[in-house]
DNA sequence: GAAATAGTGTCTCTTAGACACTATTTC
DNA sequence: GAAATAGTGTCTAAGAGACACTATTTC
């Protein structure tokens, strides 16, 4: 082991890792905030939860011990949006961020009252630093153009669904309605769930059959000409 | 002017700024490499556009920076890929790099010979670090995923081109060819482009006509509800 | 029974892809 | 004339959206 030939005191820190946790919370698309440790016994103001790196960790791995830290386990999806330069501010914190989205699925309970809460994306707390409100934005909407290259509304949900809510993601992620007889016949022609022998009653209405994720290969290549999309 | 409290003599620099600059080079995807200043007569190895960044200097000014360095002008098109960590690996340099994409039309010619070059994107110089190569490949990646959400490939072409140009374009981003006809005719109904009063003659065969990138309002929303294209 | 939710059958209209052409240039 | 490239007209099949239904539950 060498040893370290400076170690400044004061010297700033190489830059943070973030995470934006996503998870559908009460038909919103929820983030999940976490109060700064405050010094006083007041408390501290809403922040996305995040740490500052240490170099040489690979930065998904820090990202991952960000989420760990606040869902007490790993997001089902975990992806790089990007590297933040805030303005270069007060004394605290770094320059530089470094921001994951990570999607958690529904039903994920954080206790009330305590340091960690979900918030709608449209409603997040007036004191989120502008920057952290920036990057959120960049992870909505990442998670937005993710969802037709990869299976992400598949990680928004538990392991066992009903078509209805896979659809409620859907409409959550493109803040649209989708017509449910062309969103079940596309999901047919996909093959991308199946169903299993089990069904779950919501209280009035017909119970829902449920489905699990499970894609199989594609046939064969679809169209590929579209200039709509753009805009 | 504050003084800084500490200035440590071997602190490792914060980070490095890197542009992945793609234009379309015989038919190619072409990557622009420059040579790094070696310490002796000897040259030295292909590297990708960089700098060392300054704090507080906004990012993407940093890479605009770095752009007009190699092509002396701005790229048509410039975006962020996102941050990569390397290995903690020998001395030099930094261990985070952040990386932007590139456009630059067609037809801008580097002197050959020089410190810089085009490089097939599938051709590569074997010394190329892991790292770099690695982030070309998330450049590729990104252009062709922007495709269709940005009108990207005429960021790749001169203000003037033929049909068969941008046709070109859209297939050498998409890696495969696309159906005369459709193409055109989506082009027509996506109101993209208007032709101007002049032709090209390429050599043999009949001259094409020269259009514009002109788009024009999106008339309806268009159909959304596709499960293809995952994967 | 009404209300609510799940799920389906069928029609229409748009459009991607295939095919086969016509048009205009160089040689 | 042949060869090469530009550009178009038409047919077909896939599929998205609309509409109207049927099915099964709670109240």
């Amino acid at each position: 082991m060498r040893a370290r030939k400076v170690t400044p005191v004061s010297a700033a820190p190489l830059f943070t890792v973030a995470v934006v946790l996503l998870s559908p919370v009460e038909n919103k698309l929820g983030v999940l905030l976490q109060r700064t440790p405050a010094a006083g016994g007041a408390r501290g103001r809403w922040s996305l939860p995040q740490r500052t790196q240490q170099a040489g960790e690979a930065l998904e791995h820090s990202a991952q011990r960000v989420a760990h830290g606040v869902i007490h386990g790993s997001p089902s999806w975990l992806e790089q949006i990007g590297a933040f330069a805030g303005r270069a501010g007060r004394s605290a914190g770094s320059q530089l961020t470094i921001a994951y989205l990570g999607l958690v699925p529904a039903g994920i309970i954080i206790p009330p009252g305590g340091d960690t809460a979900w918030f709608s994306k449209d409603d997040l707390p007036a004191q989120l630093p502008a920057l952290q409100r920036e990057i959120v934005m960049a992870a909505v909407g990442m998670a937005r153009g993710r969802m037709d290259q990869a299976p992400i509304a598949f990680r928004l949900l538990q392991p066992t669904f009903t078509l209805s809510e896979l659809q409620a993601i859907y409409e959550l992620l493109m803040g649209k309605n989708v017509h449910k007889a062309s969103f079940r016949r596309a999901l047919q022609a996909a093959s991308l769930v199946e169903p299993i022998d089990e069904w779950r009653s919501e209280g009035r209405g017909r119970p829902a059959q449920l489905y699990r994720y499970a894609p199989r290969r594609r046939r064969n290549p679809r169209r590929s000409v579209r200039f709509d999309r753009l805009e």
